[in-house]
DNA sequence: ACAATTACGCATAAATTTATGCGTATCTTA
DNA sequence: TAAGATACGCATAAATTTATGCGTAATTGT
């Protein structure tokens, strides 16, 4: 398994969420659970872009780091159902603002992109 | 100079905050240039683990993405300062509500991150 | 029977971000 | 006049995160 080897700095509470919630989808994940869509399945249907198992992987670490309970149902065919936490349930006002800060400024946003040269052909 | 090669999806708020403001010292630099820590050099004090050459990446990013205003004082010694844009205060809510969720919930998320084997060692 | 669904996971490659070695330049202070 | 501060930047290495190839298993629908 990956191990980190650059030290980890904690003195300020911005670092807890970069070191613990960088994962590509881990806040939309978080997100799409909190709205009720529970089984790997449907988060897998809801963001198609992300990979199986890139997703598989941000939810275990999800559930690891606290944020999520993991229910997985010994029936016939295997299900599995994630719901946040009491933790999990406390990142959802930053999800909200960060979304929504997203929206209100989409196009500023966008534009920003566009003026880096790194995304051309990518957006 | 390095150019992106998968696809940027931008159907959610969440994404633009991730694509711009995901570097490792993005948000703190902003946080500090809004308690008036404007020059480089009082930016590098504040934030010592910050190697200088991350740093001015980091900070030529978010001048380049329209988070950040450089001005150059063409004075004998050479002095430059930074501000924030309308679009970097807008920042401002977002990162106090991260901070604070972090600071507020300080010790669970320690016991999260050290229930990672991924980090023994480097906490 | 055969395709589709549900779920999980290892190993390795590729992409992306951070870290560092090495340099430039000007001016102030001891 | 040498050390220290101010600021900037390229090239390359190292670290970290994402993406993918290849597999396993059981059950349901056709």
């Amino acid at each position: 398994m990956y191990q980190k080897k650059t030290p980890v700095q904690l003195d300020c509470g911005l670092q807890f969420f970069k070191e613990l919630l960088n994962g590509k989808w881990k806040l939309m994940l978080v997100y799409y659970i909190s709205k009720n869509l529970k089984r790997p399945s449907e988060l897998q249907r809801k963001i198609p872009n992300a990979d199986r198992r890139v997703m598989d992987k941000q939810l275990q670490e999800l559930v690891l780091h606290g944020f999520l309970n993991k229910k997985a149902f010994d029936t016939k065919v295997p299900k599995v159902e994630y719901e946040l936490t009491e933790l999990g349930e406390k990142l959802l006002p930053l999800i909200l603002t960060i979304e929504q800060w997203g929206e209100q400024n989409r196009f500023v946003l966008n534009e920003a992109l566009e003026k880096d040269p790194k995304f051309i052909n990518v957006i």
